[in-house]
RNA sequence: GGUCCCGUAGUUCAAUGGAUAGAAUAGAAGUUUCCUAAACUUUAGAUCCAAGUUCGAUUCUUGGCGGGACCA
């Protein structure tokens, strides 16, 4: 149980004692006591004042005095301002808690709780390589999948890639008419690269064609139609649905090379799936949900064939589900895949990393599947998360402005390399190590960077502020984990006696930590003696226990940001600690063990915490 | 035109309705005979505007202004 639901139920018991009333948890607030204030946490009287009808100091030194008579061993002091009843924890809760805890590598996180959960993310197109803002996707995902998993659910990790449709004939098109054969083995060059850049070639001859027809004296929309690069690929389109053969030969083929860039770029930044679906397999499986929307007359047939759904009364618009030639669109196959996930699987909860520009298409889709009774409807969840733009707006890529992702992570590891080198505390790494803690560093970084913000907000990305080590960074808290891992490892050579001793401690203490709040027995008195709490170290104590806390949140809200501010603040608040008081020099046997142990436990921490974020982090650098 | 989201230090981000709105960075001034200075300490600097609800509003409500997304 966490310290604020130890309170919670301390101060819910003494209220309804001292009043008989039937109080709960939700009648008053605990927070953690500001600093400028006495005390460790902080009870929020105002809330009390009108169900009591005293005044907040009133009740305050009722239930400050009842709370330490009560549990002595828990509270040791209290104070009232304006308001604010603000308690002391007893010193051996929080060493308790660190001998307890300090070892364990699984701390935090729970147990396994049964559910099933779907993590939809990534999903690219197959016609141009991954970019920033798939990368604040594709962290998010696998970022959520973990924090999940820390929470006890079974995590399925997805991404549908969508494999077929006008934009790959597109550059299929280009290659044929441009590339003389030419293939990413043949021209050097990563296979979605190579692709994209056909995409490209595509959209400057089209756009070349047209002015040339403008110029004729055709008008716009006629041009745009008639083009004959766009009609020789809105005719491939019709041969790849028909299977003409070497239309399918030349899509898979280029398919392939853009499979084999994305694997470069999914090992690089570590990210993986247990299923992938493909868009060219799964399009048509929405044709049976139309039919069986007209069967519940959900959906309606207009004049000319077209089907669609009346969402108006919902607040939205009428929306179509299948075109009048009978051709399905987006949602429809949306709906097929939902309900192949739910069925494969008996998923609890499908989560869709998606950006908020689909919120639209997102709520449409999860109603659809309510009035349509399937049982997947309640279980969806959009993740939307915000567009990410740069310091000069956003991403065009007509203005080619789009930040590669390659391109970034190799700048970013190129960073952390010139940063390390300059520094030259690794000069004894072989090329191996050094490749290894560059990938960390610059991953980390990149990581770090786009996930320290709520993935809801819409973000900007500063490449100076990017490629900064300090501050508010994943190298910052790597930084201090190698760090603490530089110390133990001295300490740990320095003195064989004291390494078994505190594993010893650890045994000992074991069976004290399970005792109840309020009956921390006698038995620690011996640690207490030589070891009252310092404010620095108490205060690194008082945020190890809150990790418990903040996975349950960040899973609650599907929110990495939320980890990535703690362990920032974790990493900060230990710094401080650091400098401030000697580990190795300790005043006695005691408080450097102590402080070992606090060492230990940051650490271990500071690594859960960063693995949860997708961030490695090095024992040296 | 309709729906939705967002406005916090120069900049990038925090803050379940709670105390004097926190950080980082940029700025100013410092810290290394001692466990890694990628660190630490000090300093200056902000809630778009106007009403409302409340003991208390950055947070909730309404209306403006400004920015963005989507739907036709």
């Amino acid at each position: 149980m966490s310290i604020v639901s130890s309170i919670q139920q301390s101060v819910t018991n003494v209220l309804i004692s001292l009043h008989n009333q039937p109080f709960t948890a939700k009648d008053f607030q605990v927070n953690q006591t500001k600093p400028e204030f006495e005390g460790d946490y902080t009870v929020v009287l105002f809330s009390l004042v009108k169900s009591l009808k005293l005044s907040p100091d009133n009740i305050g030194n009722q239930l400050g005095t009842a709370l330490i008579n009560t549990y002595p061993n828990f509270f040791t002091k209290f104070n009232i301002i304006k308001g604010f009843l603000n308690l002391s924890i007893a010193d051996d809760y929080w060493i308790t808690l660190l001998q307890k805890n300090y070892a364990d590598n699984c701390y935090g996180k729970k147990e396994m709780n049964g559910k099933k959960v779907m993590v939809e993310y990534s999903s690219p197109n197959t016609n141009k390589p991954l970019h920033l803002g798939h990368l604040r996707n594709n962290f998010l995902g696998w970022s959520v999948s973990e924090i999940l998993k820390a929470n006890g659910y079974e995590v399925i990790k997805s991404a549908i890639v969508n494999d077929r449709g006008i934009h790959i004939c597109k550059s299929m098109i280009a290659w044929q008419l441009f590339a003389n054969n030419a293939t990413p083995e043949s021209t050097q060059t990563k296979g979605d690269h190579f692709v994209g850049d056909y995409y490209v070639k595509f959209n400057d001859e089209y756009k070349r064609q047209v002015e040339e027809l403008i110029n004729k004296g055709t008008t716009k929309d006629i041009a745009e139609k008639e083009a004959p690069i766009m009609k020789a690929t809105q005719q491939m389109l019709l041969d790849w649905e028909e299977g003409k053969p070497e239309v399918i030969e030349l899509w898979k083929t280029m398919n392939q090379w853009v499979y084999a860039g994305f694997d470069v770029t999914y090992k690089k930044i570590g990210t993986n799936f247990d299923i992938v679906y493909y868009e060219s397999n799964t399009y048509l499986l929405g044709k049976n949900i139309v039919q069986l929307g007209l069967d519940k007359q959900v959906f309606f047939k207009k004049e000319d064939g077209s089907i669609w759904i009346d969402l108006t009364a919902d607040g939205l618009d009428e929306k179509l589900v299948q075109r009048k030639d009978g051709t399905s669109v987006y949602i429809t196959q949306d709906i097929g895949l939902a309900d192949l996930k739910y069925g494969q699987y008996k998923i609890d909860k499908s989560i869709y990393v998606i950006g908020n520009e689909q919120n639209y298409h997102m709520k449409v889709l999860q109603l659809i599947c309510k009035k349509l009774g399937m049982p997947n409807a309640d279980n969806i969840f959009h993740l939307s998360y915000g567009m990410v733009e740069l310091t000069s707006g956003k991403m065009k890529s007509r203005e080619g402005t789009v930040v590669d992702a390659d391109d970034l992570v190799d700048e970013m590891v190129a960073t952390a390399r010139q940063h390390t080198e300059a520094l030259g505390k690794v000069k004894d790494f072989t090329p191996d190590e050094l490749t290894a803690l560059y990938d960390t560093l610059g991953l980390g970084a990149m990581k770090f960077y786009l996930l320290r913000v709520d993935p809801k907000k819409t973000m900007v990305f500063n490449p100076a502020e990017s490629i900064d080590f300090h501050g508010f960074t994943g190298p910052f808290v790597q930084y201090t984990h190698a760090r603490i891992k530089s110390i133990l490892r001295k300490l740990a050579g320095e003195t064989k006696a004291g390494e078994t001793k505190v594993g010893e401690t650890k045994a000992k203490e074991t069976k004290a930590g399970e005792t109840e709040v309020g009956e921390t027995k006698a038995n620690n008195a011996q640690t207490t003696n030589s070891s009252a709490l310092l404010p620095l170290e108490k205060e690194v104590l008082l945020q190890l226990e809150q990790y418990t806390d903040t996975l349950t949140q960040a899973a609650a809200e599907l929110n990495p940001s939320v980890i990535a501010n703690y362990v920032f603040n974790l990493a900060k608040t230990f710094n401080s600690f650091y400098v401030e008081h000697s580990i190795a020099n300790a005043a006695s046997a005691e408080k450097k063990q102590l402080r070992l142990q606090l060492a230990t436990m940051t650490a271990n921490v500071l690594k859960s915490g960063m693995q949860l974020l997708g961030v490695g982090v090095p024992e040296r650098m």
